[in-house]
Parts: C-alpha cells; structure tokens; sequence
DNA sequence: CTTGGAAAGTCAACAACACTGACATAAATT
DNA sequence: AATTTATGTCAGTGTTGTTGACTTTCCAAG
C-alpha cells in the first residue's frame, strides 16, 4: 500500500458504480419507450412530449421558461410548438403584461394525448416504487437531484415557478 | 366519495410520480452531459461510448451481444463499430469457437478513452451517493431496476454474462 | 420620443443517430 | 445440400438536435 492509501476503499465501490451507470441507461430507456411506443404511429416524437409534459405541469409557461427546462435552442423548440398549436393541441396567449411573451397552454385536445402519453410511464414508476417499500422513494429522488446540475432542482421542488 | 374509492390514496400520488418523472430527466441529461462534452470535439458521440463502455466491461462480447445491450438495429451499431475498429479502439477478433462470430475488445487506445469519458460520469454518481447517505444506493438501485424491463436485469447483475 | 435590447419567430444548412429494406458472405447446423 | 445464424454493407429516410442570419414585436431607459 502507498503511504497515502489509508487502507479506505472508496464508496461505492467503481464497479457499483459502474451497474448504476448501467441501471440508469436501462431504466431510462424503459421509462421512454412507453410514450415512445405510442407516439411512433403518430407525426410526433419525444421531443413533443415533452413539451406537452411540462406545459401541463406549468399552465401558461413562457417559451423562455420552456427553453431553459429543456436545455435546446429556440429553432429546435419553435419547430416542435409550432406543429403543436397547428393541430390545437397547445394555445399560444400573448402575455397580459408583456406582450413579447407567449404563454403556453394545452388545449382539451392536448390534455387527452398528454394523459395517453403519462399514464404507461406513471404506472411503470408506481409499480417500481411500490415493490421497492415506502422508503425508496426519498432516497431515489435524493440520489437523482444530487445527480443533476442544481439549477434544475428548482424545477421540480416548486412546480409553480420560483 | 363514490362507492369505489375506499380512501386509499394513490402510493406514490400523482404528483410524486410527475416529479419522479422530471428528477429522471434532468438527472439523466445532468449524467449524459459529462462525456457528451468531451465528446463534442471528436468524432465520436454518445453512441460511441456506449458501445465503449459495454466493451470494456464485458471484454469479449459479440456483435450479437451487443445489439442486444444497447437495443439498436445492427446497421446502427455497425457505423460505429467500424469507426472505433478503424481509429485503433476496438479489436475485433474472430470466434474461438464459432468463428461466425466477432469478438470485441477495446485496444490500450480505446481504454485510455474509456476512462477520460467514464472519469467525470464516475464522480457525479460517485458524490450524488456520497451526499445521500450509504443507504441510499440500495433503495436506487432498487427502484431503476424496478423502472427497466426484466431481460436488461441480468447484464447488470452478471457483467460477465448469464 | 427615440433608441436599445429582450422575446419570439423564421429560414436555411447541417450533423448525429436512429430506422427500414435489401442484399452479401462465411460458417455452423440440420 | 439446404437452411439458419452471425456479421457486414449500401441506400434512403425521419427525428431531433445544432449554427448562423435575420425579422418583428414590444418594453423600458435615456
């Protein structure tokens, strides 16, 4: 041993890290590949759904607002909303205050394809937190959000916004 | 209260699930973001280093192995592989056996890779269960194993094979 | 009231990475 | 000898991301 090995084997271990690494890419794509499935016959892809997933959790969130959540550029995000206000499954308000914004709303046809879209995921992850005892929960939320960058903590602490 | 709801409330609630459903998404692009920075100024991209990380832990697997891993189509993965064959990363040795079959192996080249990508993911998993406290792991690894679909469950639990 | 900048929208070109379908080759199996 | 399996390859397509350039609208500060 090195004089500087304290004999302290680190936690975890790299291999336990290494299956986390695994277990995250299997679990996520299962958790996609519901609304995936159901999107595949339709002229939309995942990148509409989550549009759809965080206007409806946000009720009249700006484009701004949506940008920053989901981490793309503008052209990526304008060409997703634009398709979905075309076939009315989101509405467009000019901001009451200011008018450069838009504020983003579903519409009852968007809110019916949302909950097509969420109910096979919701069910997975109930199922998931239900066989694993009323404790995992807390601890699987605090390992993911000290996981991502802290800026998007906020996002899920405070569904309302800030 | 209509006749059928006995007053049990829905473990998860709802609105846990949706924001399990978020924590997943920010934590899982907070995860991909470490190596798809490094990565941005090769060649190579994230289906790169899946492939890396698969081969170098479970040195040896087949082609056929390996698309069942990763879930793509072969055309898919062989663009890759040839890449990574091509640039000295990935050796490609036929079957001992069955000499249908292709071996892969990362070379000395593909490793030193494989560890600059795997280094920063590592650390962000590794202060994530630090942070939350030694039983957190179990309960984590619990539920991402609960979200995946059963077949995927034997290539973490056995790296090395069945 | 004019000017500067923020918010939003659009157009064009491009890249990564997935897909399907068709086909080729070599080797093992029946 | 015929079939199946494992792999590789070519061509075409779709979704989703990217840059860069530009316009329109509109609030707010000088």
């Amino acid at each position: 041993m090195s004089p500087t090995d304290h004999g302290q084997p680190p936690f975890p271990t790299e291999d336990e890290i290494l299956r986390s690494v695994e277990r995250l890419f299997f679990a996520y794509r299962a958790f996609t590949s519901d609304p995936d499935r159901i999107l595949e016959n339709m002229a939309y892809g995942r990148a509409h759904h989550r549009a759809i997933h965080f206007i409806n959790r946000q009720p009249g969130t700006t484009v701004n607002r949506l940008l920053d959540i989901l981490g793309v550029t503008k052209q990526s995000l304008n060409r997703v909303l634009r398709q979905l206000i075309k076939d009315g499954l989101v509405e467009n308000r000019v901001g009451p205050q200011d008018r450069r914004e838009r504020h983003l709303y579903l519409t009852d046809k968007g809110r019916v394809l949302e909950a097509q879209l969420s109910a096979p995921q919701q069910a997975r992850l109930r199922q998931a937190f239900q066989s694993a005892g009323p404790d995992a929960l807390s601890s699987f939320s605090e390992v993911l959000e000290n996981i991502m960058d802290p800026e998007m903590r906020a996002h899920i602490k405070n569904p309302e916004g800030e």
